[in-house]
DNA sequence: ATGAAAGCGCTAACAA
DNA sequence: TTGTTAGCGCTTTCAT
């Protein structure tokens, strides 16, 4: 890498590199013409300024981390165009980097960005998450870290969620209205917030309608998916009370549950309703088409990414929370 | 952001800052003792070295960019948990940057990493990508390119691919076997080499079968989802000679696919059959499930990966090139 | 309007 | 075995 530096640029001028730099800045010290000159040789000298220079003397790098379970889901893949959108327009460089839903790899992760590498981070914790000490000792370094959709509880940060609640909530009553009076909710983990304030939304839902909740109906997921499709094989095996409604709670059971209904010559939505959160747009052409809280992902991620900025200029936000809803949309897999 | 530096430790311990340095590089010159107490109260006072100076001093960041259409595609989110397990495991940091199949976007971000910001650069390069002077202008400043997927034919530099003509080959010659004679080909865009290669294999086993290869059976699509949802239902509705066969060549017009046979009353696979370019793992759970072909999203990525360290540290690879096959599985879409 | 010089945190050649 | 010193490229006082 042979860089073209200010020095370069001085050299071929007889100016000095702090003329050079303020020129390149656009400092109201500079003359208009010698500006012009500057411009113009590190345009035909394609000079780039080194961002790690000016990182080291500026102790900012204009660079956040994002921490993300998974890229391979379309709920992260869209936040993370959100975030993107927004950052790139303020000039500023992503860094992306995958717990694969452990809690080590968050740790690992979180630790590095102690170093100064990051201005500020957005996050969603893993399904492992439970202690929140690693993300304390991020924004005691002063780095600004900013939740969204995963929140840990246990951590006072600004927050970009959705209504998972009423989500959880609207996707029962949906159930309910549909006919279903044995609904199945399938938890992504029993740690995570999301997961339980949906269920939460389920609980109340079945309760306002005089439906009894049994923990047998609950099922909480794993990383694994030869286990859950077992698991979701299992409950809807069950005699009695079968079961004739599904909440999936996330995306990644779709697949797992229309196979285990295909595999049990169960159809959907007859034998079975079901309501998936998910942003799969491939969602409309299952078969059937598949009910769902879709989460406004994208709009989620630019959210973050603004409160991000705000936090990293300085503006106080501790205790900012958004709430952006989503919305069931009705398909197929709970008609009738 | 207050950092422990090497120089809070030295002070601390009565040591120089060289002496400090050394030690937590391990270095032989240094006693086991004094080790010991560097490591010690670097861990206590939780030290963490600045990356951007490590950058600065040794012109090296460890950092790789990875230039990619879109974040939120199947086959892309693979490769990039191809590559970030690769690099994670030789603690490389991976800057993702989306094209959104934009010239101009991938143009900026690769003008940008001429500032010594990424040691190297894995790309796929956007569907408008015609001229690869951004690409060389790279290359000629040391920063090692490696294609994976997309390649631009027009620049020599390394590759990681997989059979695309073998594949449109394979694709079209099992819609043959299964009846189909007037089979069209829905490109991803004129100018990318990976649609045209798909496209010559498409020709090829056309040809060997005897039937004719008629341009109107081929469709290059944009990006713009109603416009390409138009184009195929358009064709769709041809009546002489009518189509009973499609090949896609990119997950992202599975959807469109689907949903214009659905809207014209058109039922896969007996009205028409369907083979799509997808990684979905969802294409079991379509209606019916949907042939493929498969491509090694992830092993590109951890091969493409592998070869990038490789150049990086300076081995030559120009012209390597390495093809990793994709694989037809046969499902509902062209049964019977 | 321009320049000299210090220093961001780290590394490495050289000295002691 | 440890320390001194000179940068990496850039920004920013503080002169001039």
């Amino acid at each position: 890498m042979k860089q073209v530096t200010i020095r370069a640029l001085a050299r071929e001028l007889n100016l000095s590199v702090s003329t050079i730099s303020k020129a390149l800045r656009d400092s109201y010290e500079i003359s208009a013409e010698t500006k012009q000159r500057v411009l113009a040789l590190a345009a035909t000298l394609n000079y780039k300024p080194n961002p790690y220079a000016s990182s080291l003397r500026g102790k900012k790098s204009r660079t956040i981390g994002v921490v993300v379970p998974e890229v391979a889901d379309s709920f992260f893949s869209l936040a993370i165009n959100g975030i993107e959108s927004v950052m790139k327009a303020m000039g500023y460089h992503v860094l992306i980097c995958l717990t694969h839903e452990q809690f080590d790899n968050e740790q690992l992760i979180l630790n590095e960005f102690q170093s100064g590498r990051v201005d500020g981070v957005l996050m969603s914790v893993s399904r492992e998450t439970l202690n929140g000490d690693h993300i304390r000792s991020l924004t005691e370094q002063d780095v600004p870290v900013v939740f969204f959709d995963r929140v840990l509880e246990e951590v006072q940060a600004p927050r970009i969620v959705t209504n998972d609640f009423e989500s959880g909530y609207a996707a029962t009553a949906h159930l309910i209205e549909k006919g279903c009076r044995e609904i199945v909710y399938l938890g992504i983990s029993k740690s995570l917030s999301i997961s339980n304030r949906r269920m939460e939304g389920y609980r109340q839902a079945l309760a306002d309608h005089r439906l009894k909740c049994t923990e047998n109906n609950i099922v909480a997921c794993t990383n694994d998916p030869a286990e859950n499709y077992r698991a979701v094989k299992k409950i809807l095996l069950r005699k009695a009370p079968k079961p004739d409604g599904i909440v999936a709670s996330v995306e990644k059971l779709t697949t797992t549950v229309y196979q285990a209904c295909n595999d049990l010559r169960l159809q959907i939505p007859r034998d079975v309703k079901v309501v998936c959160f998910s942003n799969l747009e491939i969602a409309t052409i299952l078969h059937p088409s598949l009910t769902t809280i879709t989460q406004p992902a994208f709009e989620m991620g630019r959210a973050a990414a603004s409160l991000l900025l705000k936090a990293i200029k300085g503006t106080d936000v501790k205790g900012a929370e958004m709430v952006i809803p989503s919305v069931l949309i009705p398909r197929g897999s709970t008609a009738g």
